[in-house]
RNA sequence: GGGCCGGUAGCUCAGUUGGUUAGAGCACACCCUUGAUAAGGGUGGGGUCGAAAGUUCGAGUCUUUCUCGGCCCA
């Protein structure tokens, strides 16, 4: 008997699945035949899903991150798509902001250029250069990761047309009139008269005059607090002029005290921390005493008086909590200058007073504060702590060298100083309650997400939208001359967003602004601000210029997705932004996913030397590797990954590939499609039936996984299918009748009928993951679909009645069986009895009755792979099952290697073939 | 420092309202097979559920503290 007698297994598909070289002529492939372009007119009509994708920043190669994202992204896109939607991915980037601007500007200290000589519009235009330079490179990078999606026609936020509708939506709310102009600190040089960003400042050692200041208390709900004063510790006496506030901490210890010389102060007893008593004693030389030890947490209430009260600084100092506040230097009690400080701005806004202007541009003090309007800051400290000497109010003065921020151009010292921002309320519109009515009417996925950004809401202060640079969006508004008011009118920004779409937005910073302003107002009765708007409008905005705007989108998106950081980013800027201008969220639901973190579940850093970027992974193991390791993980949480991961997931991919290579190797790679429904369910053997039941539980889980983007456990019940129900069990079972069988026997032909069957379920359930390697199936069983793809597939129907609850409860103890069956063999072989399960003979008895009656219908040879199998009844046994197993003995017939003591009735059956 | 989240076998993950001896796949070990062959099958070992305390007849599950890690904020 030769083998060619034999029904083999024969397939083109290797076994070796070469992804790396074998994935770029796929990526081909897409691009000739348009994918993209076939899937919209495929889907033309149908139900739209929109997963808006939030823009990447044009900048750097991608990183793990982003690749996680983009691939998580077209997983769900591809499982609309193939569920029978019209799923449209739209890919976007956000191009302004400092990040380029200052790439630009660190290319120009290279060059030894001054960023200073170079006009803003040709500066811009290198930011517009960079940002689209790498716009080109991340394309590439996402196309190679198997992500389709409308490449060509991409978003981004300096597109005309972005720039022309950013400026229409705060035109919006300038109309509404919930944009309103205030003043906040920024890090301010009075030598180059400019803010600075966190990247230009560097930190230096810097000489401060400390001082010692003491607060009357005016009111508290602690009676003996009542004449007495509140002392801080500060390093900028200048800031004493714009205190505002004093802050504590509840979780501290504080007391009042006595000190020795009540000379000097206003009030002979002062309040501090407890824990800092000795080191301001020591500091200040005062013998201290004290009087009442009490809870930070009892100062709730209590008003200060501000230590110039008698020279016309008359207002309430309120005392907040803060828990900024600590003990490692000072009092205890930290003095506030909302117009100073970034702690001090959060904390007072968060209580309802502003910042002011204080300082102006020069540095020097502003009519808002009396007695010291004009002078200079860097000049008032003497001046300020001999007032405080005067008025009783110094405990002690000295120095102190610590670390303190420098321009990194100048080298001067840089002070917090409130500058005019343009700021959107959150009140004055009720933008806070139509934001979080809008969380509410959203779906999160993981659902924690929905408290994360409610808690964010519910806190943030109004939305500071003014920045201080040059890349980007200018703000339009225009300042009045004659009386300072802001120029609100709706043709204005209708005027200058279409002059944006034509030409963007360099013109506003043109000399002559009239044709900005049309024919309606005259230049010379304005000003123009130079404030651009903070990159954050933008991208919160793309729902309108993009959403909105195209016709193969919708508004709101089905989907906002990506890293769980973008709650307080994209997602709450996008609220934040549709909520003020149309009333609701731009999506109805939004998923999060945690971060890349390494092996060990540590976050990813060049210092660790524990970085693995998406370009090594490709070329290691190939896309759909990285794409299992995305579906196989659970996003939910932070999602590790290293090279012994990834060969793990590499391992299951082999299985996944050798599953469809046996499918396609016994129907020698000839499929045709099969039509489920007409399959007779009467007329195919009982395994069969079985496999079919076994699709249809799958395919209900698999749906109820995608429906809830759980796929993680989706990957693993379609791995578990191909390892332990295919593979391990009904392949195993089955290569008897596939090999040794006549081709077109009745049994031979139900079985091939239905591994065509599981070939295009298990096709298409992988396709949204194994994007390269289902294409390469569907191009071996498909040479007739020259330019077609599993991409524009559907997947599967599986008719109702393949349900078959009891026959699955049947093969459930019949797999019991064949387990018992298992390790009574193993047991032989162990003791080198027998060697393959053919060698054996196996006897079954069972105790019950019942599933004796069940097994006995059975042929057990064939469910456990043995040479022969008898099942008897006997009621007497101990276990409920025993199992005996024996080398068999005979000869073994060359066709189907089973041993006989007769000739095999397949032995010599030469019409095999 | 604060808010939110998490820690279950080497790895990826299950573990319903607290209820038998905590599961699966992979990996590993050993064996078999050589007709899915750089494949396939079988058997098996492996976990003080991050730590401690508490509530309870009973805790992976509830409470508190601690610890490690992540994101955001400060």
């Amino acid at each position: 008997m030769s083998k060619e007698h034999l029904n083999l297994p024969k397939t083109a598909f290797s076994m070796k699945a070469n992804l790396p070289n074998k994935e770029p002529q796929y990526l081909k492939f897409w691009d000739k035949i348009n994918l993209y372009e076939k899937l919209r007119s495929q889907s033309k009509g149908k139900e739209k899903f929109v997963l808006h994708d939030g823009p990447p920043y044009a900048n750097g190669n991608i990183h793990m991150g982003t690749a996680l994202n983009k691939i998580l992204k077209d997983i769900i896109t591809k499982f609309h798509q193939m569920d029978g939607k019209d799923s449209v991915y739209v890919p976007g980037w956000d191009c302004h902001g400092l990040p380029i601007e200052w790439k630009i500007e660190e290319q120009y200290k290279k060059n030894k250029k001054n960023k200073n000589d170079v006009p803003i519009i040709e500066f811009r235009k290198e930011c517009r250069d960079f940002a689209s330079k790498w716009i080109n490179i991340h394309k590439d990078q996402f196309k190679r990761l198997g992500v389709i999606g409308d490449w060509e026609n991409y978003y981004s936020t300096m597109s005309f047309d972005a720039e022309a509708q950013i400026v229409r939506e705060l035109g919006k709310f300038l109309k509404e009139g919930s944009l309103y102009k205030g003043y906040k600190p920024v890090l301010w040089s009075t030598v180059e008269k400019t803010a600075l960003a966190d990247a230009e400042v560097e930190y230096q050692d810097h000489v401060s005059d400390t001082i010692y200041v003491a607060f009357p208390v005016k009111k508290s709900n602690i009676n003996e607090l009542i004449g007495s004063s509140v002392v801080i510790w500060t390093t900028t006496p200048w800031t004493i002029p714009a205190n505002k506030a004093l802050a504590y901490n509840q979780s501290l210890d504080y007391v009042l005290c006595e000190i020795d010389n009540n000379d000097i102060l206003e009030n002979e007893k002062i309040v501090i921390a407890k824990e800092l008593l000795s080191s301001v004693a020591k500091d200040t030389d005062y013998k201290i005493k004290i009087l009442k030890e009490f809870e930070g947490k009892e100062f709730d209430g209590t008003i200060c008086s501000h230590p110039f009260h008698k020279i016309g600084y008359d207002y309430d100092v309120p005392m907040l909590e803060a828990r900024f506040v600590t003990t490692e230097q000072g009092t205890g009690i930290v003095h506030c200058a909302p117009s100073h400080g970034p702690d001090d701005f959060n904390l007072c806004i968060n209580n309802g007073i502003k910042a002011i202007e204080t300082v102006d541009d020069d540095g020097r003090y502003t009519k808002h504060i009396p007695i010291f309007e004009g002078i200079h800051i860097f000049k008032a400290n003497d001046i300020v702590i001999e007032k405080l000497k005067e008025l009783k109010a110094l405990l002690k003065n000295g120095k102190l060298t610590h670390s303190y921020p420098h321009s990194w151009r100048s080298k001067a010292p840089l002070v917090h100083r409130a500058t005019p921002q343009w700021f959107i309320s959150m009140e004055s519109h009720k933008l806070r309650d139509k934001a979080l009515k809008a969380i509410n009417d959203t779906t999160f996925y993981p659902s924690k997400g929905k408290e994360r950004i409610k808690a964010m809401i519910e806190t943030r202060p109004d939305w500071c939208v003014s920045r201080q640079r040059v890349w980007g969006v200018p703000l339009p508004i225009f300042i009045s001359k004659k009386n300072g008011e802001i120029l609100i009118d709706e043709e204005v920004f209708e005027n200058i967003a279409k002059i944006y779409e034509k030409e963007g937005s360099d013109c506003w910073f043109e000399d002559n602004f009239q044709r900005l302003l049309g024919n309606k107002y005259k230049a010379e009765d304005f000003d123009k601000t130079s404030d651009i708007v903070e990159v954050w409008f933008d991208s919160g905005s793309t729902h309108s210029f993009v959403l909105e705007k195209r016709e193969d989108l919708k508004w709101p998106a089905s989907m906002y997705l990506e890293g769980s950081d973008q709650h307080r980013g994209w997602f709450h800027s996008s609220l934040l932004e549709s909520c003020g201008t149309r009333g609701r969220a731009p999506f109805e639901s939004i998923l999060s996913h945690g971060f890349v973190v390494d092996g060990k579940g540590l976050k990813m850093s060049k210092s660790t030397g524990n970085v693995i970027a998406p370009e090594d992974i490709l070329k290691k193991y190939g896309a759909d590797i990285l794409r299992i390791w995305v579906a196989s993980s659970n996003y939910a949480e932070d999602l590790r990954i290293d090279y012994s991961i990834l060969d793990q997931h590499s391992e299951s991919y082999r299985k996944i590939r050798n599953t469809f290579r046996y499918l396609l190797g016994n129907i020698q790679d000839e499929y045709s499609k099969v039509d489920f429904e007409k399959i007779d369910l009467n007329n195919i053997p009982e395994l069969e039936k079985y496999m079919l039941h076994r699709l249809y539980v799958i395919d209900k889980s698999f749906n109820e996984y995608f429906k809830s983007y759980n796929f993680h456990n989706l990957y693993k019940e379609l791995l578990n299918f191909c390892t332990v129900e295919l593979s391990a069990f009904y392949f195993d079972i089955r290569k008897d009748l596939l090999y040794c069988d006549p081709k077109d026997s009745k049994k031979r032909s139900d079985c091939i009928l239905i591994l065509k069957v599981i070939l295009e379920c298990l096709l298409k359930w992988f396709a949204p993951i194994l994007s390269f390697t289902t294409e390469e199936i569907y191009h071996l069983i498909h040479k007739e679909d020259n330019n077609g793809s599993i991409h524009l597939q559907k997947f599967v129907k599986i008719p109702y009645e393949w349900k078959n609850e009891e026959l699955n409860s049947k093969w459930d103890k019949l797999k019991l069986i064949r387990d018992e069956a298992n390790i009574s063999i193993e047991s032989k072989r162990a003791d080198k009895i027998i060697g393959s399960s053919l060698e054996a003979n196996i006897e079954i008895k069972i105790k019950d009755k019942d599933t004796y009656s069940l097994a006995e219908k059975h042929d057990f040879s064939e469910i456990c792979i043995t040479s022969s199998a008898s099942v008897s009844n006997d009621t007497n046994l101990e276990k409920e099952i025993e199992i005996t197993s024996s080398k068999a003995v005979g000869n073994k017939c060359p066709v189907c290697w089973k041993i006989r003591e007769n000739i095999c009735e397949r032995d010599g059956n030469c019409h095999l073939s």
